[in-house]
DNA sequence: TCACTGGCCATTTGGCTGGT
DNA sequence: ACCAGCCAAATGGCCAGTGA
């Protein structure tokens, strides 16, 4: 963002003859924008000038009048171009905090480069100002630098305070989400350079090309919120006004959606493991193994629990209570619930074959737990040449990653000849719904079952058999 | 060598809210 | 009261490690 804007004439001059000198858009937003010193300045930075202005060097010490000195460049059209200019002629890296730019608006507008030493004074855990109007490479360096932000040890300084409050806020979004949230902005920095336009703060009507331009290159529309949703906050942690409100932004949005769906564009979810796919990967498990007893266990308490592959991976032995009538398991966090409240889920004995209890407490058992992650790595020993056997399997100290509870699924599918792209960490939810589903549980119950809180996302999960067979009023005409 | 993990990016799912 | 849209969070695919 420019540094200073100068009037060296009459101010009026600003508002009747500057508007010639820029692009439709910015003529558009001076047009609507206040008549503050600070309007000028954001409008400025991101503005086009068709006719190209030229660079100068101010003189040293002399911070009052800008007066134009060294010639560096010229032909300029944009802000950006004038800050890469300078740091090149000056030596500098372009995103030098120390460089200042500044616009001077006389008869003909000049762009005037200066150092500002004293920019650099910052006291220890003081917040890195945000790189506004700086290349797009500064501006991913700044929000890595943000999101990778550790919480302080309190110290009773104030500072310290205030850099864990900045670190506690930007912990108010799950990793996922910051993890997701990198990526967009990334992506977004790296369209924004490849087209000279400012990265930070973004105008509106760029943003909307930069979807329709992801939408281009295949992005389907859901991930196109995503990316905007991460603009919102890449300028809301950046202190600017948030562009992503801008109509041409919703309107290309909606536009895109309109699209796809008349497209056919749908999302594809992962097939449900209902009560006979399940006992499908089951049958292939080798019970002979450790990692097999783990697997089994993980499965049943999967579906039965209708759980989320995070959610099986993070139960813990202590979440773990065992009842006359089977197991009671809290979940301490998971995406229903996003305060951490924590949610119990009830494991019964079912007395068969496929008892999840049973299976949970063979597993505890061959494994040797008393406490920690319930689901954990087996390391098995590799074959020795000329050995008969291999040596005793090791169990791992942390817990399996969710995605690895994902790849049991798909791996027990693939063994049972399903296609195993089909199936995923979902599969389990979805089957334990739809079994219920199929076996006429009242929606009621299963909404419980699955932890949703309305009805809404119920429908997603649950997978339709045939329209003809299920129809509900088909025995009653 | 086996059985995983973790980084990166894309995509799907879930819950809430504001506008109608 | 309802629903589309927004934002948040989780999941999925691929691939390059990695530790026992």
């Amino acid at each position: 963002m420019l540094s200073d804007v100068r009037c060296l004439t009459n101010p009026d001059w600003v508002f009747e003859e500057l508007p010639r000198h820029v692009d439709r858009l910015s003529r558009e937003r001076l047009a609507g924008a206040g008549r503050d010193q600070d309007s000028l300045r954001r409008i400025l930075s991101t503005a086009r000038f068709p006719a190209g202005i030229p660079l100068h060097l101010a003189p040293d010490g002399d911070d009052a009048a800008l007066r134009p000195n060294r010639p560096l460049a010229d032909g300029l059209t944009l802000y950006l171009e004038a800050r890469a200019a300078a740091a090149e002629q000056l030596g500098r890296p372009a995103d030098d905090a120390t460089l200042q730019i500044g616009l001077e608006l006389g008869p003909e507008p000049v762009f005037v480069a200066w150092i500002d030493a004293g920019h650099t004074t910052r006291l220890p855990g003081e917040a890195v100002p945000p790189p506004l109007g700086q290349s797009a490479a500064a501006v991913r360096h700044w929000i890595e630098a943000r999101i990778a932000q550790e919480i302080p040890t309190a110290d009773d300084r104030l500072e310290t305070a205030r850099a864990a409050a900045r670190a506690y806020a930007l912990r108010a979004a799950a990793p996922n989400t910051l993890r997701a949230y990198r990526a967009s902005i990334r992506a977004w920095c790296a369209w924004s350079e490849r087209h000279a336009l400012p990265c930070l703060p973004a105008r509106g009507p760029d943003i909307a090309a930069f979807l329709a331009a992801e939408r281009g290159r295949g992005m389907s529309p859901t991930t196109l919120d995503l990316r905007r949703a991460a603009l919102t906050y890449l300028h809301r942690l950046a202190d600017c006004p948030v562009p992503t409100q801008d109509s041409a932004v919703a309107a290309t949005q909606a536009g895109i959606r309109r699209d796809a769906a008349a497209r056919g564009h749908a999302p594809k979810p992962k097939r449900a493991a209902a009560l006979d796919v399940l006992q499908a990967l089951l049958a292939e498990i080798d019970l002979a193994s450790l990692a097999g007893v783990r697997d089994r266990a993980l499965l049943l308490i999967g579906f039965i629990g209708a759980m989320r592959r995070s959610e099986l991976a993070a139960i813990r032995i202590e979440h773990v209570t065992q009842e006359a009538r089977g197991l009671t398991l809290r979940l301490p966090l998971s995406k229903g619930d996003r305060q951490g409240a924590g949610v119990d889920i009830a494991l019964p004995y079912t007395g068969s074959d496929l008892c999840p209890v049973r299976a949970y407490l063979a597993w505890i058992e061959r494994a040797g737990l008393a406490e920690g992650p319930v689901f954990r790595r087996v390391f098995v020993p590799p074959k020795r040449p000329f050995a008969l056997t291999r040596g005793e399997p090791v169990i791992g100290s942390e817990a399996l990653s969710d995605r690895s509870v994902a790849r049991v699924v798909q791996h027990y599918a693939a063994k049972a000849g399903f296609d195993p792209s089909e199936f995923g960490g979902h599969s389990l939810k979805r089957g334990a719904l739809t079994t219920g589903m199929r076996n006429q549980v009242h929606p009621s119950r299963l909404k419980r079952l699955g932890r949703h809180k309305s009805y809404a996302p119920l429908d997603h999960y649950l997978e339709h058999g045939d329209a003809f067979e299920d129809h509900p009023l088909k025995n009653l005409l």
